[in-house]
DNA sequence: TGCGAACGGTTGACCACCTCAATCGTCGTG
DNA sequence: CACGACGATTGAGGTGGTCAACCGTTCGCA
């Protein structure tokens, strides 16, 4: 990096821009997070923007087509957005015939969100590119770290007190 | 899943909202790390609101102490920001006498930032806010899964292909 | 039974943030 | 020394997150 050393033969293979690598600030798990998404979602958006999607909105439709029925609240609480964000995102999925919502039996105020079959479709196809986004990301890391990143961002993003 | 059975004795605690955990999107990276993100920014957000920073600010104030005298476009790599958006925090940063822009004797072109006193202090101020935010955050992990996963996050943030 | 509080969905406004293109001064190379 | 590349800056345009208010529905409770 700096513009005189020449390249130390010791140093590991490290791809990032390195030189900053020694501010604390990459103890941060926030930090981290942060950056590892910027990495990833940018490569998922790249795949899913073949099928007209986005991180976003694959994420609702992936919920719709899970078989479970889910209401529009609980995919908000799920996702951690705020319930109008569903709004809209649903909106732009029914427009597209991908997703369906039915008034619920049991409570009338909520709404079920089930996918299409044209939605069913498009989300195994969405959900091929997202998988192989995935495997580009996680390149670093062997098949049992990836599951255990998996494992230990699982309890953190749901068992972390409120 | 069914909604008349009754609590089953044998679930383990969880305390997310757990119906939709069924859904195959809780094995998305992507979706994890969204959702990791978000519970702990709120947190991490909140306790830096004392001091008057974000998660966003922190980090340039934290690389501009780190002693290591970053210029800008540096900042911006390493945060994954966009320039414009570090001009911003420098400036308001800046505006705080919390840090000061410095010519690089070595390339006019680009500016050092580094901390003034009062932001250093400040900085070891909140940077003990941010790691009782983190604390919390990762309770539900024991000490070497902590560093398990800053280590696993750090490989793909870092040596993740472009 | 009926009343009020709470809830799900929706809308709209507002602010933070991201991305992009254009500009200016500076650097490096040929 | 001329030209292409680069760092910082500005501004525009779009997206996403947050919040308050509203309507219809449900639930607790008197």
């Amino acid at each position: 990096m700096s513009p005189i050393t020449e390249p130390d033969e010791a140093t590991p293979v490290v791809r990032g821009e390195s030189r900053l690598m020694e501010a604390g600030i990459v103890g941060d798990i926030e930090f981290l997070l942060a950056r590892a998404r910027a990495v990833g979602s940018v490569r998922a958006n790249q795949g899913l923007a073949d099928v007209g999607l986005k991180v976003r909105s694959y994420s609702v439709l992936a919920l719709a087509c899970s078989g479970l029925g889910p209401s529009q609240r609980e995919m908000a609480g799920f996702l951690r957005l705020d319930p109008s964000q569903i709004v809209a995102l649903v909106d732009e999925l029914e427009r597209r015939e991908l997703v369906a919502r039915e008034p619920d039996s049991r409570d009338r105020r909520s709404k079920v969100v089930t996918g299409t079959r044209a939605g069913r479709t498009l989300q195994t196809k969405a959900a091929r590119m997202v998988r192989t986004a995935e495997d580009r990301s996680l390149s670093p890391l062997s098949e049992t770290e990836r599951e255990l990143l998996r494992d230990l961002l699982r309890r953190v993003a749901f068992e972390s007190p409120t």
